[in-house]
RNA sequence: UGGGGCGUCGCCAAGUGGUAAGGCACCGGUUUUUGGUAUCGGCAUUCGCAGGUUCGAAUCCUGCCGCCCCAG
């Protein structure tokens, strides 16, 4: 059994590695190389890098694409780039741009993996003959109790991207790999200076990949010109504060930008789509204590989320250490999750993941509350 | 042009003779592979304007300007 759990030997197992340019995925194609695999390095072409070039930060643009390129060259693998544009912008960057439009916040990372990655990529590796798909991510493959592989959290819960990867089907683990979930991120540094890699003193990625100064609101503007418009801010007290700029610059629990003082700190209680309005209130009105979710992944030993309730503890945003619920299955992907305590800002298009303890149990995207009680 | 009240940072607001609190907003940093949150720091040589009194005034006096309320 190697290290990647394949009874032969690793020369013979090819493995594609995505890399994306970054120190992460380039230290898991050299470590895997230098473990003696058939590596083979793919880098997906997501957007038009011509405005992202100079980005130094952002994952996969040409810069990363370039980077990827020459650590391939470096370790002495094969390396293509795939031009996975179009459908980037189809089923990502649109999705993301109505969500906002639609008074959601998206998460396109997770939107990224479950389609463009786990999807697609896996498909181009399993046309490769490759016998499996490694990534750079911090999440663990476990083998689970009737041997089907778990999905479990990094070792470094600093870096742990479990969050990202909640819509992973148990059919897409079997295939994945995560060599790095072991490591912390100084281990993965360390082993990116000791083979030699150009990258190892790269910063962290971060942002949102095809937004380049950080200016999401703008990246929604040019996607769906004049969508949106300006429109009241609104406090749960009836009084219209302000005006904005439009909706799509608004998250829940969003207190900065607002534009608008009363003496106590203002935040994003609801975001209408129909009748434009932010509605904003105090600290306690963005607390909430019901998550409704749809489009659920399980991941447990159960067919599905019992509906009479299983518990687990949820986080409701990437950096945030799980928090103690429980989780009621209902009909075709929908879910309630009643967290034991309340939670401040939970948004609409985020997702909420549940995990037992290490384990991830799955997840699910959080839906707008039908009527949100303001307790005014 | 009868009476009363008020005018301090974008908003609110403390300060009534000793050399401009605080909150909100805003800006910047940190944190973060989403958004957001959180956190740290910055933010009125100046108190409607003009004179005067005083060692010293946002605080006292005078005039002017503006606003609010009550009464005509």
């Amino acid at each position: 059994m190697n290290t990647l759990g394949f009874d032969k030997d690793p020369k013979d197992t090819r493995v594609v590695v995505a890399m994306s340019g970054g120190v992460d995925s380039s230290t898991t194609a050299a470590l895997l190389a230098e473990q003696g695999y058939d590596v083979v390095g793919v880098t997906l072409q997501l957007y038009d890098h011509g405005a992202a070039i100079s980005r130094a930060k952002s994952c996969c643009a040409g810069r990363d694409i370039h980077d990827a390129r020459s650590v391939a060259d470096a370790i002495g693998i094969p390396h293509y780039v795939l031009d996975y544009e179009s459908r980037f912008r189809e089923e990502v960057m649109n999705e993301f741009a109505d969500a906002y439009l639609h008074g959601e916040t998206p998460v396109p990372c997770i939107t990224c993996n479950q389609t463009v990655k786990f999807r697609d990529l896996l498909a181009t590796a399993k046309d490769l003959e490759a016998a499996a798909l490694a990534t750079g991510h911090y999440v663990r493959r476990e083998p689970g109790a009737d041997g089907k592989p778990e999905l479990h959290r990094g070792v470094d819960h600093g870096k742990d991207q479990s969050y990202f990867l909640f819509s992973t089907t148990s059919e897409q683990l079997s295939f994945l790999r995560f060599p790095l979930g072991t490591m912390d991120k100084a281990e993965t540094r360390g082993h990116a200076k000791r083979l030699g890699l150009r990258i190892a003193e790269k910063v962290e990625s971060q942002d949102i990949c095809f937004v380049p100064d950080g200016n999401y609101a703008r990246i929604v503007e040019r996607l769906r010109p004049g969508a949106c418009d300006p429109g009241d801010i609104v406090h749960t007290d009836g009084r219209v504060l302000g005006r904005h700029d439009g909706i799509i610059n608004f998250t829940v629990g969003q207190r900065r930008g607002l534009g608008v003082a009363v003496g106590e700190p203002l935040y994003v209680v609801r975001v209408e789509a129909d009748t434009k309005r932010v509605v904003v209130g105090s600290h306690d009105d963005i607390l909430e204590q019901q998550v409704n979710i749809r489009n659920v992944n399980w991941l447990g030993d159960t067919p599905a989320i019992p509906e009479d309730g299983v518990r687990v503890q949820v986080k409701l945003r990437s950096t945030q250490e799980p928090a103690p619920a429980t989780v009621y299955g209902r009909l075709e992907g929908y879910a309630d999750v009643i967290l034991d305590e309340p939670e401040a800002g939970v948004s609409p298009g985020q997702a909420c993941v549940f995990y037992q303890g290490e384990r991830v149990m799955g997840g699910g995207w959080i839906m707008r509350r039908a009527k949100a009680s303001t307790g005014s």
